[in-house]
RNA sequence: GGCGACGUUGCCAAGUGGUUAAGGCAGGGGUCUGCAAAACCCCUAUUCGGCGGUCCGAAUCCGCCCGUCGCCUCCA
């Protein structure tokens, strides 16, 4: 399979370090061990849609690699002490901890209600003090970085790679014009490692005085320590390339002394609300919560991946409504109840198969895979009507739809107070039907009709349900 | 200014040198139904921002132009 690779620009083949180092070619180690890390959140207010589409391409990058019979070991940080958090904090009158212990657990139950994968290792930036004093202690020894006046800053003169992940060179960006020379620094790219704290804020115990990591050193600690010198897959959104990701890079590469830090860089486009980017700092997001009181979790990540993961999406309510049909008919075959007795089999399941793991293996063309996914719908309810038996292919398509993480399940409605009272009135149009007075049956549904309450008649009865 | 992308049917969005340009939605036709709805089936771009060029052949490669977006220490 062919991943796109951020630093070299180019898809390159997957192989497993653990593949390599074990001189496993084809299959020799059962199951291959990847180590992924992916970018987390800094947890201060509800994650928006934008998180969703970038969490839920990488949990289908873990699904798709455990579905080709690799061991993920899935780490995810969150980075729960930074300058929004304090502020957001001190804005609330609340403890640090009391902030990002909320927002933690409102992400995980917005995760979880995405069907996405819990990361198997969940660090915190606040409980790994000890290990990110530690890496900064070494990058000092070893001339990467220098304190001053309480800070210890990453000095980048002394990095010859710094810039290969983004592209750029020190003389480009020190061209830019947003550029501060920070007190105390060398070099104004010199980022922060270590930062002495002001009075008031949280702060622990260091060789430094008083303080609190940089925003880029957790994450070199935190993979050091849960998946070791070199990891396979690094994930997150392209807003992350500069600068975060280029530091982890210097950090990283300077303590081991080991390239690469991380074999392939997989960076998501980013989601796009009419003109811009979907962001916290501009303040034009919809939050996860109030995308899923209106649509279903299976329409979400049908709206992520029927996009290229790495090219922007635009974000209509249009697009949204459009997946949940999608979803509905994807749905609808899941729940058929298969009858027909001819195992004339027209359907080429391997070919199917097939056809969605070419897709995957192309950098997750999920587009395509679900393309393939709908064509195989469509031959299933074909031959259902033909009274053939699709238990076969109804199975295959719902193993395939589960690489994607999509559940399929009935939609859930909410409980209305009014259900007794609808219930009276369908058991009474159901009588009149009955008795043959269609224009007064016909009344009672245009009336729930208008009040939101869409009636079908079915051979097994009739059902309602509220319209979101 | 530097770096990186994108522009495909009414809308969203795949495809990146060669038979009929995926798929979803919308639209049209049909099946079912007392009529609807829902569901299902079938159909729906001679054309890929513009202009040149390379090639037997380009949406796909090259050049220029127009338009849009992202990053350049808040960011998934």
């Amino acid at each position: 399979m062919k991943v796109f690779n951020t630093l070299s620009g180019q898809k390159e083949e997957f192989i497993a370090q653990d593949e390599e180092t074990s001189g496993n070619v084809c299959g020799v180690v059962p199951y291959p061990e990847v180590k992924m890390y992916v970018c987390g959140i800094n947890p201060y207010a509800d994650s928006h849609i934008g998180h969703a589409l970038s969490y839920i391409t990488f949990d289908v990058v873990r699904r798709y690699l455990e579905f080709r019979g690799y061991k993920v070991k899935h780490v995810e940080n969150v980075t729960d002490v930074e300058d929004n958090i304090i502020a957001t904090a001190n804005r609330l009158g609340i403890p640090l901890r009391e902030l990002t212990e909320k927002y933690t657990v409102r992400y995980f139950e917005d995760m979880d209600a995405l069907n996405i994968l819990r990361p198997h290792i969940i660090p915190r930036a606040t409980e790994e003090i000890p290990k990110i004093i530690e890496v900064t202690k070494v990058l000092i020894d070893k001339g990467y970085a220098y304190p001053s006046r309480g800070d210890v800053y990453f000095r980048v003169t002394k990095d010859p790679d710094y810039g290969k992940l983004s592209k750029r060179n020190l003389e480009s960006m020190v061209a830019g014009i947003r550029i501060e020379l920070g007190e105390g620094k060398e070099h104004p790219m010199d980022f922060v490692l270590w930062k002495a704290s002001k009075p008031g804020e949280p702060s622990w115990d260091s060789p430094w005085g008083p303080g609190r990591p940089g925003w880029h050193i957790e994450c070199t600690a935190m993979s050091l320590k849960y998946l070791g010198e070199t990891i396979d897959i690094h994930g997150g959104g392209q807003d992350l390339v500069f600068p975060h990701h280029e530091n982890e890079i210097a950090q990283s590469e300077s303590f081991t002394g080991k390239k690469p830090f991380v074999r392939y860089w997989l960076h998501n486009g980013l989601l796009r609300l009419g003109e811009n980017k979907m962001s916290k700092s501009l303040g034009n997001l919809i939050t996860i919560r109030e995308a899923l009181a209106k649509h279903s979790a299976d329409a979400l990540r049908i709206f992520v991946l029927s996009s290229y993961y790495r090219v922007p999406l635009t974000f209509t309510e249009e697009a949204l409504e459009a997946a949940e049909k999608g979803a509905d008919r994807l749905r609808q075959v899941a729940q058929l109840k298969p009858h027909g007795e001819k195992t004339t089999g027209q359907i080429d399941i391997p070919g199917y198969h097939s056809k969605f793991v070419a897709a995957m293996d192309d950098d997750f063309g999920t587009a395509q895979a679900l393309a393939t996914l709908f064509d195989l719908a469509r031959d299933i309810n074909r031959l259902n009507d033909e009274g053939c038996d699709v238990t076969q292919p109804k199975l295959t398509l719902t193993e395939l739809t589960g690489v994607l993480g999509l559940t399929l399940k009935p939609r859930e409605e909410p409980p209305l107070e009014s259900a007794p009272f609808i219930e009276l009135l369908v058991s009474t149009r159901q009588e009149l039907r009955k008795a043959k007075q269609f224009q007064l049956a016909d009344g009672i549904r245009n009336k729930l009709t208008e009040l939101g309450i869409g009636i079908e008649d079915t051979p097994s009865g009739t059902v309602w349900k509220a319209k979101r």
